[in-house]
DNA sequence: ATCAGTGCAAACTTTTTGCACCGCA
DNA sequence: TGCGGTGCAAAAAGTTTGCACTGAT
């Protein structure tokens, strides 16, 4: 619990290669070095953000479809302006967001395994009542960091 | 439980009115008609959503914008592809969105009042361990609508 | 040698903007 | 009657696609 420990475990090029092999797709250099740009940001990525680095737009595009569709990546849900990019949770741990609504930071946090657990077989039942199967959540704490809970007072 | 009752308690015009007066905007016959359109809606729409009903696209966009500002309302968390609109929580009630990864259509839904409950408990005491102090959430089930599941198989 | 993957450029979709006009405070 | 709001059309921004080429198996 508490703040994410964000462990990185397993060797995620060896897993991305795996997983495109199950679809019968190459880790080629360019989507190698789309995972590795993923792997170093500490925020979803745009496309845009990828392909400023080393690859052509269409490169990035394509590759990321790919990557998506082999659940290397997943595609955020942002506020809709830009589709952003990850590492899919199984590459990079589930983990959430405490969102300070005052200055804007993101802290990533887990969750308490039970509690999670118990969200999970909640969420997964009112998913299949309206017919989805349920494939994760997404939850956002939204809250004042003592910083600015400090600084409402002194307004 | 299950899909959202939306009950509307409030005036929602007159709030509209209210919020859109304290930027110094009018409510206008045309932002009138957008949020009449939001307020029918049992989902989030994208722009062309509502322009096909009855304003020109950079009406809509336009006033999205202007509504977005003063609080009438959000721009909700899709897929990335589109943007997508509904009332302000405040106008509209909490819910929470059950979204489908695959085509991006998102659903208005309330959790039984005792896990939502529980989960605002949970929710408080984990921020206040992280230095925030809670002041809401937000929590979308991410899956696979029935029509996306079945297109799986035909791949 | 073959075919998956690439890069360029052009097409397409979604959103924003310039400008002339309309109508309410 | 001045200025906020509107509608059209054109531009900009973001994403996808066609095609010829390259390189790994």
């Amino acid at each position: 619990m508490g703040v994410a420990a964000n462990s990185v475990r397993i060797d995620v090029h060896a897993e991305a290669e795996r997983l495109l092999r199950a679809i019968d797709q190459r880790y080629s250099d360019g989507r190698r070095r789309l995972v590795e740009t993923l792997l170093a940001a500490t925020h979803p990525l745009v496309a845009t953000d990828i392909a400023d680095d080393d690859l052509p737009q269409s490169s990035v595009y394509r590759n990321l479809t790919v990557l998506e569709q082999a659940g290397v990546v997943s595609k955020v849900l942002t506020n809709g302006e830009r589709a952003a990019f990850e590492l899919a949770e199984r590459l990079k741990g589930h983990h959430h967001h405490l969102v300070c609504v005052g200055c804007g930071q993101v802290l990533d946090i887990d969750l308490p395994a039970d509690i999670e657990r118990r969200l999970t077989d909640d969420m997964t039942s009112t998913a299949r009542s309206a017919g989805f199967v349920l494939v994760g959540h997404r939850l956002d704490l939204l809250g004042r960091c003592s910083t600015c809970v400090t600084s409402d007072r002194d307004d």
